[in-house]
DNA sequence: CGCCGCTAACTGACCGGTCAGTAAGCTCGG
DNA sequence: CCGAGCTTACTGACCGGTCAGTTAGCGGCG
């Protein structure tokens, strides 16, 4: 029953990856709000009374995405940071993985946090969690402000421009579309670096092919 | 009777406009399904019968405040036009008109359609003019690439960023915080058409006081 | 001036549909 | 033959929408 359990030994399937998966992707489309369990359910194939036997509600349905959602972000701000030590390569890194992660693992960010929808206790978790996420991002930038990679800027507002452009993602992506998640992905983070850099270092912003 | 009529002799007012303001706050904080008629009548210190009054059902409310949204947007990027012919701040006046909009105006940009909110005819009407909207987006920045102001970019993409950005500010923003509608507008624009400029000849960052 | 009739603006109670959540039973694989 | 994994069938609450009624002000008639 504990979290770390797929024991993927089940009648037609109906792990708990797949259902936040295809949750995510419904909760997005429809809004949390908007969506009813039947919804969810009728995408994997499965009456709405089954959802309750794998998870205790919809609210923890949205919890689990979120934090599915914000795992993504950290786990990418980690791996930037292990892998480069320039900011601006880092700050690329790192919003190309949360790309890629909404685009492709999880289908709809899910971040967007309606108010009264998560208990308070679960809003207060994810709140936390979501605040690391940005401050990690902003200490990033930070860093580069400080070594003049970046400009000086308004580090809350230059944050939530990132999170904003990122964040709508999924209202428009497809992944029958032109482009896949990881061109976007190229795209988005280029550009959105691009314009934090100091002048006469940045690079062009198209990425693969033309 | 006609829509442009506000006669304004109401007992104690409630007018299009401000019916139209707090509906487009109150679904922003809640989410349309998440947000109940008797909320909005409520923050306008009335009943949800005397809603019925004034707008034809909840549909029909979300659909005004959709088209207002827009009509601010199309307006800034007509008034940036007419006030400039370089490219780029063209693209900053727009961005910055449609951010104080959705700042201080209509709080709450809305045009966040999740699907199934609207009736068939509706969503046509509105996305028909979103579209407009963001083609408009879209012709600024093809004439900066053009005349080499920009930098090439993938037009599309660039501009889903710019949307996403500006649409996500209403779920953070409040006037209560530290930074005025316009100072968001200044940072938002200055930013985002910093990512778009040819190296060299981008400005700074920062905008008003420190 | 006064009060009569009208309408614009609004209230409170209610109905019907929808949806989260539950209960009880069926059905396979081991 | 047991129980994990599901189903069908249901309940209760909530919310969009309606409607009969109330109140306030305005315009006109005597």
């Amino acid at each position: 029953m504990r979290t770390g359990e797929q024991r993927a030994r089940p009648r037609q399937g109906l792990s708990r990856e797949r259902i936040l998966a295809e949750a995510a992707r419904i909760f997005n489309r429809l809004g949390y709000h908007g969506a009813t369990l039947d919804d969810v359910a009728r995408a994997l194939g499965v009456t709405k009374a089954a959802l309750y036997y794998h998870v205790a509600n919809k609210e923890e349905l949205l919890f689990q995405c979120c934090k599915v959602a914000i795992a993504i972000g950290l786990e990418g701000i980690r791996r930037a940071q292990a892998e480069t030590a320039a900011p601006d390569e880092q700050l690329r890194r790192a919003l190309a993985a949360y790309i890629e992660g909404m685009t492709d693992q999880l289908r709809g960010s899910v971040v967007i946090l309606e108010e009264g929808t998560l208990s308070p206790e679960h809003y207060r978790e994810v709140k936390a969690e979501r605040d690391e996420y940005e401050r990690e991002l902003r200490g990033i930038i930070a860093r580069g402000v400080a070594q003049e990679v970046f400009v000086p800027c308004d580090l809350r507002l230059v944050g939530f421009a990132l999170l904003g452009a990122m964040n709508w993602i999924p209202k428009w992506y497809s992944p029958a579309g032109s482009r896949s998640g990881r061109e976007v992905a190229e795209v988005f983070a280029a550009y959105l670096v691009r314009g934090l850099q100091a002048s006469g270092r940045a690079p062009a912003l198209t990425a693969g092919a033309p």
